[in-house]
DNA sequence: AGGGCTAACTAACAATTGTTAGTTTTGAGA
DNA sequence: TCTCAAAACTAACAATTGTTAGTTAGCCCT
């Protein structure tokens, strides 16, 4: 709190003018993350676009997302555990994310449009590479937003072996 | 510390008479980890494979360091940068790994192994995904670890649309 | 049985942490 | 110019942290 406090420009206790607790900021950053996330999976469920075309835009959700707020995905990602009254909340907005992510790919297996690989495993694969996207954007200043969004459709979707 | 003595069965400063300091706990964890992904990488560089091959290899080394030590990779993970004195030898480990992943790949794009896409944008998305596996890991326990090899391989070289 | 090393213990330390109580400063609106 | 609420301040608190000093128990080897 200290060190927050000198960034603010203020001594600590200074910030309990303004919020409730430390636990307040973690779950205010993360949460409003989380449910900007869950926004935007819903509306890619809800459009009748291909299953290829939805795994493109969930891509694009996470690029947008984590260029906006990098340090706030940072903590997303390494602090959500410390989450305390709100973990349980926490955990149902992501396991439905998940979830719906999951029936992307298992109906893009269904109707062919997918590998028939463990869908699981395609999951996570995909998934891990959005996640960690917050440890790349924001040391790569010059990076051109359009060309990450291309080329990681491209590996995550295509691979990266010619064909 | 005292967290760390309750699970030995002793008091915090017992733990003293076996160790220096909590720093060297850290650090025996994490360097003695990226030693191992060292070895391993240099003796993948110095086969005479594919790239596809060396990549297929670079994949296993991850699983199995990954299965061998989980908790050890969490650490790796998400506590380097508390490395104090040996901070800089642990970035020099990561870098060489990183610059001996990224050769394979250019190597391979000009000899039309793989696709001619930002190799930046493969290293980071195939390594993002292999970082990730200690979360993954421990928590299906009934894995079956060829199949993950299998798969795995399959969605990072190969992608996941159908062609 | 006794000597001596290993490794446990108790007690305490100085720093650091999040937070509260009480007080003073600031500045917009009357 | 005066009022008063918002927001800064100082001082202090109780917990928690990594670590050290000094002491005691366990146990192998002669």
């Amino acid at each position: 709190m200290r060190d927050i406090a000198l960034v603010m420009g203020m001594k600590a206790a200074s910030l309990y003018n303004h919020i409730k607790s430390k636990q307040e900021i973690l779950s205010e950053i993360i949460l409003s993350l989380a449910e900007e996330f869950t926004k935007g999976m819903d509306a890619i469920v809800s459009s009748d676009k291909t299953t290829v075309e939805k795994l493109q835009d969930i891509i694009s959700l996470h690029i947008t997302i984590t260029t906006n707020h990098p340090n706030g995905m940072a903590s997303l990602n390494t602090d959500w555990m410390h989450l305390e009254e709100q973990l349980d909340y926490y955990l149902k907005l992501r396991e439905d994310y998940e979830e719906n992510f999951r029936q992307i790919i298992i109906n893009g297996i269904f109707n062919k449009e997918i590998s028939d690989v463990n869908p699981e495993v395609m999951l996570f694969s995909i998934l891990s590479t959005l996640r960690s996207l917050y440890l790349w954007i924001p040391k790569k200043e010059d990076v051109n937003l359009e060309d990450l969004d291309t080329d990681l459709s491209r590996v995550l979707l295509e691979g990266v072996i010619v064909k």
